[in-house]
RNA sequence: CGGGGCGUAGCGCAGCCUGGUAGCGCACCUGCUUCGGGAGCAGGGGGUCGCAGGUUCAAAUCCUGUCGCCCCGACCA
């Protein structure tokens, strides 16, 4: 589907099976509104086909995430989703890694895995690659479907088997170094998190099977969240439960407040675990072969769009971030007759153009919960306006048709394209 | 893997206890009317009751096994 920006789309053309009555198979308000919008479909066990809608936030996402990577300095690659054992058995984790690694044999009886992250690949390409401390420091990241075969997937993309993941591995010459790619892809969180109009909490985590120094999870709050954190009432100070069992907070004993989080970014700080054990190494200016200072930096995509309507709901339907929005512009037609010509404002719209009552295109605007929508119809057409109606708050405006993009850049807070 | 629950039309469910030729709402198709917040009337299509065995004259219903899905727990970059 096309997804340059300003287009016009059709709704009697694309795939959104909205359903009115709430599916029993999901528990939670972002898996059931996803799947009562036409956002997604599942397949098997946490694993889900993502229909037209939910495709195109998931891609308002990775665009964000992008450009945040690319300002801090990353490089894109895209690494294979099929990896061999072997570069699994330099490190160790092919036996470390229990039953999540999904491993199976190719043709020739060789063992393989399908990647649940990509340490290993990454080390491998860079000590390939890389020889000198002259390249460095370098981060690249990808973004790709990583399978880890959960336990207990639930929650739709919130714990998928199969899942979109943005995962960056920074090499440095020294751990002074490192400690700066550390930072900016700290940075880059922040600003990500923050443009897709979430309100997070960095903490200090444990880095599990990952390992390395240090750690920090970025966490969605949220009621649904299946993290627990602590996070002190008068300084910034937070971290996961599991990292942080006191009461008072380490820094200044003030008490410490619950919440609860989704994990949506966690970044390392990993040292040389990988390059040692891989011998990714550079020559430094003394012309001494050292190890790699490497960090990583994941953020789950799929499990974003999960999170931001987890954020922004409410009894009607989805309420999306003009961001993350899939259109920026809903257009309900209510008489097909009067179908305007599609101006090119600039921003992303779906023309509802269906021949259907106006209650249905009316809940389906709010279910689907694009920021702005435009009414065109009744009285206030013979009078030569339109209804310009904000999801967010409900606020209508009659306006002349001209007058659409000077509110909608208003009201979304982004300028047209 | 332990505990609990559910598999009946595309979706949501009833029927099962107490066995006797499978039903409701929504959706879908046709026609007429309607048309600013999920319309009305009339007609119509759609089911191996998850699967496999067993009991029985007869199984959606009872028994056994098995698969799938959901929730809680353990686990989790």
């Amino acid at each position: 589907m096309n997804t340059q920006p300003g287009g016009v789309w059709r709704y009697s053309s694309l795939l959104i099976p909205t359903l009115r009555e709430e599916p029993g198979e999901a528990e939670i308000v972002s898996h059931q509104l996803m799947l009562r919008a036409g956002m997604l479909r599942k397949l098997a066990a946490g694993i889900y086909t993502l229909l037209p809608l939910g495709l195109r936030v998931l891609n308002k996402v990775e665009r964000v995430v992008r450009e945040e990577m690319n300002r801090a300095g990353a490089q894109e690659i895209l690494m294979p989703m099929v990896q061999p054992a072997e570069l699994w058995q330099e490190t160790g984790r092919w036996q470390q890694y229990g039953k999540e690694l999904l491993r199976f044999k190719d043709r020739h009886d060789r063992d393989f895995c399908l990647g649940p992250t990509h340490e290993e690949v990454v080390t491998d390409l860079v000590r390939r690659e890389v020889r000198s401390y002259r390249q460095l420091p370098v981060t690249l990241y990808q973004i790709q479907m990583k399978f880890r075969d959960e336990i207990r997937p639930r929650f739709g993309v919130m714990r998928g088997r199969e899942f979109l993941m943005k995962d960056a591995y920074s090499f440095d010459l020294d751990e002074a170094g490192a400690r700066v790619s550390y930072q900016k892809m700290n940075d880059a969180y922040h600003r990500i998190f923050e443009r897709c109009g979430l309100k997070f909490k960095p903490v200090e985590a444990d880095s599990g099977v990952i390992g390395g120094a240090y750690s920090q999870e970025f966490m969605v709050l949220a009621e649904t969240g299946e993290d627990s954190i602590k996070a002190c009432s008068q300084c910034s100070y937070a971290a996961n439960v599991e990292k942080q069992p006191g009461a008072a907070c380490p820094r200044c004993q003030a008490p410490l407040e619950t919440h609860r989080g989704i994990e949506v970014g966690h970044i390392f700080m990993l040292g040389t675990k990988y390059s040692e054990a891989m011998k990714a190494a550079v020559l430094d200016p003394q012309g001494h072969e050292q190890p790699m200072v490497m960090g990583c930096y994941g953020i789950g995509v799929s499990r974003t769009v999960a999170a931001a309507i987890e954020q922004h709901h409410d009894d009607k339907g989805i309420r999306w971030p003009a961001p993350l929005a899939p259109f920026h512009l809903h257009v309900v037609v209510l008489n097909p007759k009067d179908t305007p010509r599609a101006a090119a404002l600039g921003y992303d719209v779906v023309l509802d153009d269906r021949d259907d009552r106006a209650g249905i295109k009316f809940n389906d605007a709010d279910l689907i919960g694009v920021p702005a929508q435009v009414i065109i119809g009744g009285r206030t057409l013979k009078e030569g306006l339109v209804e310009l109606k904000r999801r967010s708050d409900g606020v209508v405006r009659k306006i002349e048709p001209g007058g659409i993009g000077g509110v909608l850049a208003e009201w979304l807070g982004m300028p047209a394209v």
